[in-house]
Formats: structure tokens, C-alpha cells, sequence
DNA sequence: AATCCACAGGAAGATTAGGATA
DNA sequence: TATCCTAATCTTCCTGTGGATT
């Protein structure tokens, strides 16, 4: 149930499979490949259906004699232009000593070296680059291109994947044109599509008659409502599995999908929060200070912008970093807010002005724990908030 | 009906960090 | 290594406003 599991068939991409394989299946004829560009959301199968479309290439290219190269790259990864053509060059060279290293060469001579081997191993390569968009500089996309002008034993063929419809936007119109000779976009799954997925996962993941019948609708359908996203599904319910077994249950049910919902929720938070700017979690803990002060006066008074600051300032004092202006901590505020980690409604108070009333959606202490993992805290551990604010 | 609080939130310009380039 | 560029961050200054109070 691990995203990384590759099934040996995936449902309802046989659409995509068939168009996909039919754009590079010129490779085993020793054509050239058109470059594509395949958009979809995360968890709609875009690399998956490269992968194994891939893979059927390799296996058919042996069949038949024919050289095909598959190389997969994520670029969220390997992200600058010397490290993408350091690491295609390197996928064609077995002797490590002979490997280029990670740094040092000048960006052309890789490039060069890369040209040489790919005209040494000759046939067809296809080379996956998944997240493009995250490729800095589009320099690396033109130079790769336009490599086959300079090839004549060998073709090069680009399968560039994006979850950023608009990224071509941006594109230099010479590399847009190039990469963008095919292409696809691949459609969300439904409620139901995801339930075939799921149950074909349930098959060989769980012994028989471990999970209830409406566990698997229950999942498809709350990861269809996020924008039909497969590996949300697949995340639920190996989440809700992990639960159920922990918690020595005999089969997984509804119970153990809502417990594993909340908990991806909460692990999200959680990475959300330790990831968090200083600012932000000053902010964020300024808020956490003032909901404590209120529970302990018995007030549920709404806390305002202008408490938060207060005391956000006092706690930057307090640890010396700069003060940011009100301004921008209202930005933060509402930044937060957009994380979901706290709420800010505005509201008026009528005479007494217009004010965000902010409120946290997660345990106070869950948040406050997290916090505290941070040095930037450690001297704040036992802080009290400064007199009391205005009596009236 | 008029007033006025305590901010919201837009616009524009300044500052900064980082990476690219010479 | 110096400096140039760019995007993100932050400040300054600003106008706008819902509704309790006068």
C-alpha cells in the first residue's frame, strides 16, 4: 500500500497507457519519439503509468533486440541543470571511478560527455522527468531539446511530468514548442475508479476477511472529495490497516478510517508547525500564550491582532530578534490561518473597532510540545504574560 | 443618524537573500 | 571574487469599514 508499489496492472489508465505507449512505441522501430508533456494532479497516476509504460518498453525493446534506454529523474531532487545532466550521463556509466562527479566539471563538458555516451550506447532513450516544474532555469530543458540535432547514431525522447497546468506558461517559446509536440493530461479519479484501486490493493495487502465491507467506499469516496487523489486513498487506508492491527482489532472498520483521517491530519500539522518560520511560530506561540491566559481567567474573549502583537513583540524582545511591523504579522496571521493551524474570522466589535478574532484548531499543548523542540524557545519555556492587559 | 474604534487590507517602495553571471 | 538580478520579505502610508455607542 506503499505509494512506491508499483501493481502489476492499473486500472483505469488504460487510456493514458495506451496513448503514452503509443507516442514512444516508435522506439522499438528506431524513430524517434515525439517529446510529451503529461499534466494531472498529484495522486492521478502520472508516474506510475510512465513507469510501467517504461518498463513494458524495456522488456519489449529486449524481446525484439532493440536498444532502449529508460531513465527516470525526479527533479524536485535533482533540481539544477549540472546535476540532471550529471546524473543521465551518469545512469550509462557502470565504473563508479569513471563517474562525473557532483561537482567540479564546467556545465558544457558534462553536457559533451552526456552527448558522447548517449551516441556510444546508441538506440532510443526516453528519459522521465518527473516535477519539472521544479527544474530551476529552463536552460537545461532547451539544451536536452535540442540534443538530437546533434546525435546521429542515437534519439533522445523527453517525457516531461507536471502537476502545474500553467508551467509551459513560462516556458521559453523554443522549448515549449519542442517539449510540448504531445500532450496529455490525465483526468482525476472518481469515487469509483479509486474503489477499483483500493481493491485491488486490498487483495494482495490484506489477508481475506480483514476489513469490512464499507471501509474501501468509505476511503475512495472522502479521497475523492480531495481532487481524486489515488495516493490519499491508498494513505488512508494503509493508515486505518496500521491503526486497526495496533490496536488488535480483528478487522478494519469505519472507526479505524476516521481515527487514520485525523491522524494524517494532525501529522500534517505537525510537519507544518516544526517547519514553520521563527517569525511565525513567535506569532503562533503569542497566540497559544493568550488562549492559555483566557482558560486560565475563565474568559472566552475572542483574542485580537493587537493582543497578539503585544505580546509578540514582548517575546521577540525577549529573545532579541527583530520586531516586524503590525502590518506584517496581520499578513502572517492570516498566513496561519491559510495552514490551517489556527482560525481568523474577522469581526467587529462595534464601537470598540474591527479585529481578527483568531482561534486555534489543534490542542493547545499538541502545538505547544512541537514549539518548545525549537532552541529559538528553549529560554521562553517559563514565560508569564507581562501585567494584565487593560481591565475595562 | 453620526461617530469612531481597531483594525483589515491595498499600493508602492525599500531591503534582503540567494543564485547567476561576469 | 565582485557585482548583478530577481523574487521574497518587510515597511510605510494609506483608505475602508461593521456596528456598538452616543
Amino acid at each position: 500500500m506503499r505509494p512506491t508499489y508499483m501493481p502489476e496492472t492499473l486500472p483505469h489508465r488504460d487510456r493514458e497507457i495506451d496513448g503514452l505507449a503509443s507516442v514512444l512505441v516508435p522506439a522499438l522501430r528506431d524513430e524517434t519519439p515525439s517529446n510529451v508533456f503529461i499534466y494531472g494532479k498529484t495522486g492521478t497516476g502520472k508516474t506510475a503509468v510512465t513507469k510501467y509504460v517504461g518498463n513494458k518498453l524495456l522488456s519489449k525493446g529486449k524481446e525484439t533486440g532493440k536498444k532502449v534506454n529508460f531513465i527516470y529523474i525526479n527533479c524536485e531532487i535533482v533540481d539544477t541543470q549540472y546535476r540532471l545532466l550529471q546524473n543521465i550521463a551518469n545512469h550509462f556509466i557502470d565504473d563508479w571511478s569513471e563517474r562525473i562527479p557532483f561537482t567540479g566539471w564546467p556545465t558544457d563538458e558534462v553536457f559533451t560527455k552526456l552527448k558522447q555516451m548517449i551516441e556510444k550506447e546508441g538506440g532510443v532513450t526516453v528519459i522521465i522527468l518527473d516535477e519539472v516544474d521544479k527544474l530551476k532555469g529552463d536552460e537545461a530543458l532547451y539544451n536536452l531539446s535540442r540534443i538530437n540535432a546533434d546525435l546521429n547514431n542515437a534519439r533522445v525522447s523527453i517525457v516531461g511530468l507536471s502537476n502545474d497546468l500553467k508551467f509551459t506558461e513560462f516556458l521559453d517559446p523554443r522549448v515549449k514548442s519542442s517539449l510540448g509536440e504531445e500532450n496529455m493530461i490525465f483526468p482525476p479519479y472518481d469515487a469509483k475508479e479509486l474503489e477499483d484501486i483500493l481493491i485491488q490493493r486490498v487483495k494482495t495487502a490484506l489477508k481475506p476477511n480483514s476489513i469490512e465491507g464499507d471501509v474501501v467506499p468509505l476511503c475512495s469516496a472522502l479521497a475523492a472529495q480531495e481532487h481524486g487523489d489515488a495516493r490519499r486513498a491508498l494513505d488512508l487506508l494503509r493508515m486505518s490497516a496500521e491503526l486497526a492491527e495496533r490496536g488488535k482489532a480483528l478487522k478494519i472498520t469505519k472507526k479505524h478510517v476516521r481515527l487514520a483521517q485525523n491522524k494524517i491530519e494532525i501529522d500534517r500539522i505537525i510537519e507544518v508547525v516544526r517547519t514553520l518560520p521563527t517569525q511565525s511560530k513567535l506569532i503562533l506561540l503569542a497566540i497559544l500564550l493568550q488562549e492559555k491566559q483566557n482558560q486560565k481567567v475563565g474568559s472566552n474573549g475572542t483574542i485580537t491582532t493587537g493582543e497578539v502583537y503585544e505580546i509578540y513583540k514582548d517575546l521577540s524582545k525577549k529573545i532579541r530578534t527583530d520586531i516586524l511591523t503590525q502590518r506584517r504579522i496581520a499578513d502572517l496571521i492570516s498566513e496561519l490561518d491559510m495552514l490551517g493551524i489556527i482560525t481568523a474570522r474577522v469581526i467587529s466589535k462595534g464601537r470598540y473597532g474591527r479585529t481578527r478574532d483568531i482561534k486555534i484548531s489543534y490542542s493547545l499543548e499538541d502545538i505547544l510540545n512541537i514549539l518548545h523542540e525549537d532552541d529559538v524557545f528553549k529560554e521562553l519555556s517559563n514565560y508569564k504574560i507581562r501585567g494584565q492587559t487593560r481591565l475595562i
